[in-house]
DNA sequence: GTCAAGCGTTTGTCCTGACAAATGGCCCCC
DNA sequence: GGGGGCCATTTGTCAGGACAAACGCTTGAC
């Protein structure tokens, strides 16, 4: 309706990530004044636009822009490599979408002052505490089927009571108990082993078996830890833990997984980093 | 480097969210065959392709466009509109961005299988559980400058030992409290009244003040409650708290707040909704 | 000295046109 | 009847041009 309303702005997240990484770069390289260095391979099947964002954002990783740095107007951007400016504003774009880069009109557009800078491409949802170094192992305490009670089921989208996948895995690292995965699935969605489940993370196994996933919806919450929890995870009944449910959904919009976790709070935060849209 | 890696795919979230807030609306309306009525004002300053996603969105959140439906071809739709077909992509694009929309190369661009519409055009980051019908309240604790702490000076980007604002409110909704918000904030940003921090929320009044907040880093835990925040928020102490930290950053770069919130674990929990990005 | 108007710069929006790539269904062949 | 290949459909990518709107600086007036 109104052209610009946008009362509070709402924020957008870049990405939700793991346990407690916690990367505090000091990149004080500022920018040097020679023009950068871009060039883009017109033979190669990656998309023009992709090729120069990926050289900007590496660019900004490695301090050759420096935080503020202007980045010279599109035009002449565009004629240096031989593009269009419909194509540098795309490469541009997925940057400013990225929280990279400000753009300002009538200014020009510059990199955002850093300290921003996401916090890894972290991806998975948390097998990849693997990629902070964690070493992760996982021990399959459940792996059966069950009824669905009321809540799994209307969260899965499947009749109460109808059989539902479950299962319950034990998460460590370094040795030390991390975290209580309680997850169900729809049934015949993918073929759940054990030994893949202690190899790998559940999401890395869906999406080898072709599952798109598209979105999930997240609460995350603290409790006080029950005896059972207590003993699985080496704390006192009663301690802080944080909690997690997760309903994950694909393309179609079907209800992939529907997740119950908890995690000792001494040894787990959600970090992630929010950008307010314009 | 690779055309498409991708190895896991980065979550990006569509937005964070306050608390409680369960909003399971049914919207069994399916799709009617008859084309959508679209049109556009060219007279208006609002850009052509915020005026279809708009309506666009509209369209899917009233089940006009029911889930899994095709959009129909860009290029007719374009035709039809009297657009032309970037225009009509633009518009399309921010749906899919939001997650609202899926397209397949080859096939069409179809409405999100519902379910995961969004929770609420949800915006600042919790003074608004006022949208929620919370009545939010706010007393002002402390309002006052205190020597940084190197913690907090490590946050907000200031020397340590300098003076600092800072701000501790117990907010409550219903009569009872709910969360012991701490809030750091550099000197001389803006005036800090504490008349103003009982009647809105820090945001609103940055905001206000001009600051233009682009991004935060927030970490979520648990602990067990201490003797001040157990008495604060009428809880026992040990009793399970949830946790946020943040820091906001401004355009610039510069940190503008850092908060450390506690919040009643009965009483409270984030939630949010992820995308998996392409 | 201060404030306002003007101007160049830069991004925002929009158009037309074109070809490439992926998908899914149809048809033909075996 | 089943399988493979062809083809229409649809989105993905890219070019080049045009005008509008916002910003910041400079210039000019008071």
């Amino acid at each position: 309706m109104a052209p610009a309303s946008i009362g509070l702005s709402p924020p957008r997240c870049a990405m939700a990530l793991s346990g407690q990484a916690n990367y505090a770069r000091p990149v004080t390289a500022h920018g040097t004044d020679r023009p950068l260095p871009l060039s883009v391979d017109r033979t190669s099947p990656v998309p023009l636009y992709f090729q120069l964002a990926q050289q900007l954002e590496a660019a900004v990783e490695q301090g050759r822009l420096a935080p503020g740095a202007l980045l010279g107007n599109e035009i002449d951007l565009a004629a240096r490599l031989g593009l269009s400016r419909p194509t540098v504003r795309q490469a541009i774009q997925s940057l400013v979408d990225k929280g990279l880069m400000v753009r300002r009109r009538g200014v020009g557009t510059q990199v955002v002052h850093s300290k921003v800078r996401r916090p890894l491409e972290l991806s998975s949802l948390y097998d990849d505490l693997e990629a902070a170094g964690q070493r992760p192992a996982t021990s399959v305490l459940r792996n059966t089927t069950e009824p669905a009670t009321a809540e799994v089921a209307a969260a899965l989208g499947v009749a109460e009571g109808s059989e539902v996948h479950l299962v319950e895995r034990l998460r460590s690292a370094h040795g030390e108990p991390m975290a209580l995965l309680r997850n169900h699935l729809p049934p015949g969605l993918l073929p759940l082993v054990t030994e893949e489940l202690e190899a790998t993370g559940l999401y890395r196994l869906m999406r080898a078996s072709g599952v798109t996933l598209h979105s999930a919806r997240q609460s995350v919450g603290a409790r006080a830890a029950d005896d059972r929890q207590a003993r699985a995870l080496a704390e006192p009944v009663g301690a802080p833990l944080l909690t997690m449910e997760r309903t994950t959904y694909d393309d179609s919009g079907r209800a992939v997984e529907f997740g119950s976790h908890v995690y000792r709070a001494e040894r787990y935060a959600f970090e992630f980093q929010l950008l307010v849209r314009a």
